[in-house]
DNA sequence: TATTTTTTGTGAATTAAATAACATTAATTA
DNA sequence: TAATTAATGTTATTTAATTCACAAAAAATA
């Protein structure tokens, strides 16, 4: 089993860029061009395939119709991913609405917060807000894996234990701690703060050596 | 220079997680006790310690006060960092009002959207949001070097091109796309569909392994 | 004061990932 | 049909990052 995150997150990055490909008309792609829609060298791009025995044709490159649909195949998009987000507010509030998961075929299927002002029935095509405590029912009815974790810091441990429970076994959490997580049970960081911080760092790093 | 990215990751984690020690009340900590908060290995930690000629005192760890200046120093958290956003969309008007920023030190001076519908003056305390036509003037002005882009992906490319005429030196780009950059500008790619595609991908995988 | 314990700091070893290089193959051209 | 060209696929190499392991030093204890 690959377990090079980078590598998978390539596997993104290859399809997003081969749909873009594809809209503007074409049908077969080189290595070379693919790796430079992804920002990769074209060695990259042959390795990632050869991992996964997706082949080409020699002097021809790839077919990217047979390309997109692997690629799917393999990231597991070929039927609609429902996941769960705990923390409705300001930025969880945002990720509820934002379409580009839509747009992946990642649906929200409900949103959780303790808060009872935040608490909304969901108009149809609207993502229900829910209170927290119906949270381990719902995933477990819906038999739901992945969440996205909104919630303040000082909240973050708890809730992700309610998750554990529920039966959740991948979470993109964005509070700025390190989850204690059981082995059964992947996390994904997002910080937003750390990664400015980071940018920051290396502008000031930059300036200073001209 | 030291250019691992990582490393400069992990360093903001260890001044997140020391800034909570120091709330605990502690006044010394051990890389071992610092690396289980962060989620890595203490050799990790006194690595990268050494890297930035960091020291502690054999058997007596690290004075956290200390670490914390030291720390804050490097990452340039001295003085408050001003930044612009450009498309104040969903997300963008998320990001306008996520207080992660501001407890950072990090201060979002404007916002900028080609929609005029969104702009607002901006009253004292809240963030302008001001047509894009106004961007490079402001930052220029205000000397600004770091910008948030959150257009939507077709305006992405035009869009950073316009902030690296104004002379933006870092962008936090949230359009998945790989943004074609002179090699004096910064650029750290969030893409938040992919972060959770991702998260499917190693879900599934180590399900279906069970 | 001498001994033991515990922690740092770092050079060496290991591991993992990316890059380079090239043999192979298929299409094109002569 | 033979020669040439241009791409893939994979092996070898290089590079980078992490982990290991232990000497050195300071604190604690006897």
């Amino acid at each position: 089993m690959i377990s090079n995150k980078n590598c998978i997150i390539r596997l993104s990055k290859y399809k997003n860029a081969l749909v873009r490909f594809k809209t503007l008309g074409f049908i077969k792609i080189f290595s070379e061009y693919l790796a430079d829609a992804v920002g990769v060298t074209s060695a990259q791009v042959r390795k990632d395939f050869s991992l996964f025995g997706i082949s080409g044709n020699k002097r021809g490159g790839y077919q990217i119709d047979a390309l997109i649909t692997k690629l799917n195949s393999i990231l597991g998009k070929n039927e609609i991913q429902n996941v769960v987000l705990v923390g409705a507010g300001q930025l969880g509030s945002a990720l509820v609405r934002y379409n580009s998961f839509e747009k992946e075929g990642i649906k929200i299927s409900a949103a959780f917060d303790i808060d009872p002002a935040k608490i909304t029935a969901g108009a149809k095509n609207s993502v229900p807000v829910l209170p927290l405590d119906e949270a381990i029912k719902f995933i477990q009815k819906n038999n739901i894996k992945i969440a996205i974790l909104t919630v303040p810091d000082v909240a973050a441990q708890q809730t992700f234990d309610i998750l554990m429970a529920a039966g959740i076994k991948g979470v993109l959490n964005f509070a700025p701690i390190e989850l204690k997580a059981p082995s059964d049970c992947i996390v994904n960081n997002v910080n937003l703060a750390v990664e400015l911080e980071n940018l920051i760092y290396f502008v000031n790093a930059s300036l200073k050596t001209d």
